[in-house]
DNA sequence: CACATTTCTTAACTTAAGTGAAGGGCCCGA
DNA sequence: TCGGGCCCTTCACTTAAGTTAAGAAATGTG
């Protein structure tokens, strides 16, 4: 596992052993079942998390409702809002899969980051193709329509098709869950005809 | 100008007046007018901006038409898609109004950070700040209608309101120039009522 | 100033999403 | 194994957004 995560870090920057040291030091490493639940709406945290295997997922509770806006698969990272902006978060973050993850709180950063310049060029690099791939998202959720989203899913991440229950992706599309149900069958009998 | 520049970064990291100089020395702040094209379709660059004073915005066109889908008002930064991924730009961004911005590309950016280790903290916490930010202005857009992404927009960024136009504030809630101008009556009209 | 162009609004119609309700399938626990 | 709950689908109905078109208002240009 350890392996998969420096692989991923290469892409970035080149860490020597000594530094490869340092991370594996601060236990970073863990494995949680399915339904787990990693934040709560109102908690304080440090924490971010990177997937190396499983899924988990964002999510708030407006009027009663969950509502999912985010899903991070392998080789994904999150850092909550309220890591950032040190206030109470208002969303759930919860394990849809066992999975196996990093988990490093923001003291741990501030640390690396003194001690390894190169470490804080990883956090920049990391965190400024993060915000460009997410900016090309969200345009592209802004220009298209429902159903074009949903295309655009089958595509992109057909796996989280598979593996999230139906209800969950229609918010993450932006729609209710009977919408997602009807727009589906919408496609098969275009694609019939 | 460039003491409001020093103000915004003093929020994030201290610098001294050897550091300030360094950044003027770069001779980064630029003067452009209305309806300035910084960046086009196609275009490889690999400027980012900074707004001191004014309005730029960033937009596609897709089968012809414009699609308006993000506007960066004072003190708020773009770096294009194209900067980081190093491929032609998918969109433009023009210049709403004459504006006074900084423009550093990205050879400078590494050249400052080689040099001053503050500067890429400064880098890494704005970029990591603007990511939860964004990400947030996402997850209010997914679990909101047309409509009350426009009262929302009014109560958070009221001055867009009035100097963009209607057209473009229409694809940059993701609707309609038309359906914006219903659903602009619908609400006075409940206004009334 | 006058003309051309673009933008905003309104309207009528079409299409799709929201909503409430009901039924079937599936999993889980009693 | 039976029953409860949850999820997905379907349907009918409501509401709102997309589309096409037309006219009024505003803007920019020569």
């Amino acid at each position: 596992m350890e392996d998969v995560l420096f692989d991923f870090l290469s892409k970035y920057v080149s860490l020597t052993e000594e530094e490869k040291n340092a991370i594996l030091s601060l236990d970073i490493f863990h494995s949680v079942k399915k339904g787990t639940i990693l934040l709560k709406e109102g908690q304080k945290s440090k924490d971010s998390y990177f997937v190396l295997k499983g899924c988990i997922r964002t999510y708030y509770i407006l009027e009663g409702e969950e509502k999912t806006t985010a899903f991070y698969t392998e080789m994904e990272a999150v850092t909550p809002h309220c890591v950032i902006s040190k206030t109470p978060s208002e969303y759930y973050i919860s394990c849809m899969e066992d999975t196996i993850l990093t988990i490093s709180d923001s003291d741990m950063e501030v640390e690396m980051n003194g001690k390894f310049p190169k470490f804080e060029t990883l956090c920049r690099m990391f965190s400024e193709e993060l915000l460009v791939k997410q900016q090309i998202d969200f345009d592209k959720f802004k220009t298209s329509s429902p159903e074009q989203r949903y295309l655009d899913l089958i595509q992109k991440r057909p796996d989280l098709i598979q593996r999230v229950p139906q209800r969950q992706l229609a918010s993450f599309l932006g729609i209710a869950p009977q919408s997602l149900s009807r727009l589906r069958a919408r496609i098969l009998e275009k694609g019939k005809a």
